[in-house]
RNA sequence: GGGGGGAUACCAGAGCGGUCAAAUGGGGCAGACUGUAAAUCUGUUGGCGAAGCCUUCGGAGGUUCGAAUCCUCCUCCCCCCA
C-alpha cells in the first residue's frame, strides 16, 4: 500500500491525496459506502460502482463470520469475489459490535465473547482470531481488534479499555505479520486511537498507534453521541500527532458537515450508514440541504429529486413519485434514496477534494456547511 | 310479507350507566437515525388555551344526579325465512 499526498490546502489542514492498493486506486479525501453483511443495503454493485461512483466499501468481520461464514468466503476466494466488487474492500473488525451489541458480550483481556444476534450461539472473538477472518474474508484494510467505547464514559473505563486496546492491536500486528494474505494481494492493518473524549487518554492513544508504523491510522470510539465539537476537538488534537504521510481514516463519520469539517481537521477517509440508512427511512441529503422526502410538502412537487444530482436517479425520478413509493412502502423507494445519497456523499468528497486542488477549500467548506445541513 | 342484527373519531373496530375525548389496528402528520440486530424505532392524530374548558359516539325526544351505553319514535344498512 502507497498513499501519495498530492495537494494541500493552505488555511487548513486538509490534504488531497491517492491510496494505492492492490485492487485499484483511491483518491481521497474519501467516503466509503458501509456494506456491513457483504452487501450495501438496497444498492446493486454496478450502481454502487457506475452511477455512486465510490472507490473503496466496507464489509463487517462480526457479521460476515456470522454469516455466511468463513468456509464460504474461502469457498468463493474472498468477500470481492462473493459480491462481485473488484475494488478495494476494508472490514471493520468487529470492534464496533463491542459497542452497539454491548447487551450480548463480553470483555475479556483474551477477547470478547459475542452470543450472536441471529442464533444466540456464543463465538469467541480475538484479536487473533480477528486477524484471521479479515485475512479470510480479504480485506486490502484490515481494522485492529478494538473496543469502540460509549458515550459517556468514565475516565477511568475509557483508560482501561484503551490500554487493552493497545494491547489487542500488537496481538493484530503479531498475527498479520507471522500470516500470509490467503489470495495473493497485500492486506494492510490499520490500528485504531481510542480514549473517548480525554484530551491525555487521546494523545497517550495517538503516540501508541503512531508507534506501530502502519500504512493507516484510524481514529475510533467518536460519533457515539458526543457533541460534534466534542468530536471534532479529539479528531484535531489526534491528528496532529498521527503520521502526516500515512491516511487517516474517522470511523462512523458522518453528516455531510461532519465529513467536511474532519477534512479541514485532516481526514483522509470516512464511512457511514447514515447516506443508506436515513436514505431507507426517507431522509435525503442535497446541495441545497436535507430533505424529508415523506413530507406532506413534497406531494405535488414533480421536479427531478435534485437539480444536476450526482446519480441518474436525481433526474430520472422526481420527489413527488419519490415520496409515493416511501408511502406505498415501495422497496424501490429506499433503493432509489439510497443511491442518491451515496452519489451525493461522493460528489461531496469529490468537491472537497477539487476545492483543496484548487486552493478554496477553507472558504468553500465554511459555505457548504450551512447550506448542507439545512432542512428544506 | 315475517323474523333478527346493526349504525362509534379519516377507515375498520372495542366499549354497553359514572374511572370515556372514547381501547386496538390501519391510514394521516411529524420526529429520530453517525466503524448497520434498522425497508427500523418514537411521538401525535375533535377544538382552543398551561392546569383546564368546550363540541362529539346515525337523527329527534325521554329516563337519570349522570347516557356512546337504558326507553320511544324516525332514517339508513345487513342477514335469515317466505
Amino acid at each position: 500500500m502507497n498513499f501519495n499526498i498530492t495537494a494541500r490546502d493552505s488555511a487548513s489542514k486538509a490534504r488531497a491525496g491517492v491510496l494505492t492498493t492492490d485492487h485499484g486506486t483511491i483518491q481521497t479525501p474519501i467516503f466509503m459506502p458501509v456494506g456491513t453483511a457483504g452487501s450495501v443495503k438496497a444498492v446493486h454493485i454496478r450502481e454502487i460502482k457506475e452511477d455512486v461512483k465510490a472507490q473503496i466499501i466496507l464489509g463487517n468481520t462480526y457479521h460476515l463470520y456470522l454469516r455466511p461464514g468463513l468456509d464460504i468466503l474461502k469457498k468463493a476466494g474472498g468477500l470481492h469475489k462473493f459480491n462481485g466488487w473488484n475494488r478495494p474492500i476494508l472490514t471493520d473488525s468487529g470492534g464496533y459490535q463491542v459497542y452497539s451489541l454491548a447487551g450480548s458480550r463480553k470483555i475479556k483481556e483474551e477477547g470478547v465473547v459475542f452470543q450472536s444476534h441471529i442464533d444466540g450461539s456464543r463465538h469467541h472473538f480475538t484479536p487473533e482470531g480477528v486477524m484471521d477472518i479479515e485475512r479470510a474474508i480479504g480485506a486490502d484494510i484490515m481494522m485492529a481488534f478494538d473496543e469502540c467505547t460509549p458515550y459517556p464514559c468514565e475516565y477511568q473505563y475509557a483508560k482501561k479499555s484503551m490500554e487493552m486496546t493497545h494491547r489487542w492491536l500488537q496481538r493484530c500486528v503479531d498475527r498479520v505479520n507471522t500470516t500470509d494474505p490467503l489470495y495473493g494481494y497485500q492486506q494492510s492493518l490499520f490500528p485504531i486511537v481510542q480514549g473517548s473524549v480525554y484530551k491525555d487518554l487521546r494523545k497517550i492513544s495517538a503516540e501508541t498507534i503512531a508507534s506501530h508504523g502502519c500504512d493507516g491510522n484510524a481514529i475510533g470510539g467518536l460519533s457515539v453521541g458526543e457533541p460534534a465539537e466534542m468530536m471534532y476537538e479529539m479528531t484535531e488534537l489526534v491528528c496532529g500527532i498521527l503520521p502526516d504521510d500515512k491516511p487517516r481514516y474517522l470511523m462512523g463519520v458522518g453528516t455531510p458537515a461532519n465529513i467536511l469539517e474532519g477534512i479541514a481537521l485532516g481526514i483522509d477517509m470516512f464511512d457511514c450508514v447514515m447516506p443508506t440508512r436515513n436514505g431507507r427511512n426517507g431522509m435525503l441529503f442535497t446541495k441545497n440541504g436535507i430533505i424529508n422526502i415523506k413530507n406532506e410538502k413534497w406531494n405535488d412537487n414533480f421536479d427531478p429529486i435534485e437539480v444536476n444530482g450526482a446519480s441518474f436517479v436525481d433526474r430520472e425520478y422526481s420527489k413527488a413519485y419519490l415520496r409515493h413509493l416511501f408511502r406505498a412502502g415501495e422497496i424501490l423507494g429506499p433503493m432509489i434514496a439510497s443511491q442518491h445519497n451515496l452519489a451525493f456523499y461522493l460528489w461531496l468528497v469529490g468537491e472537497a477534494r477539487q476545492q483543496i486542488i484548487d486552493g478554496t477549500f477553507y472558504e468553500w467548506k465554511n459555505r457548504a456547511v450551512k447550506q448542507l445541513m439545512q432542512r428544506l
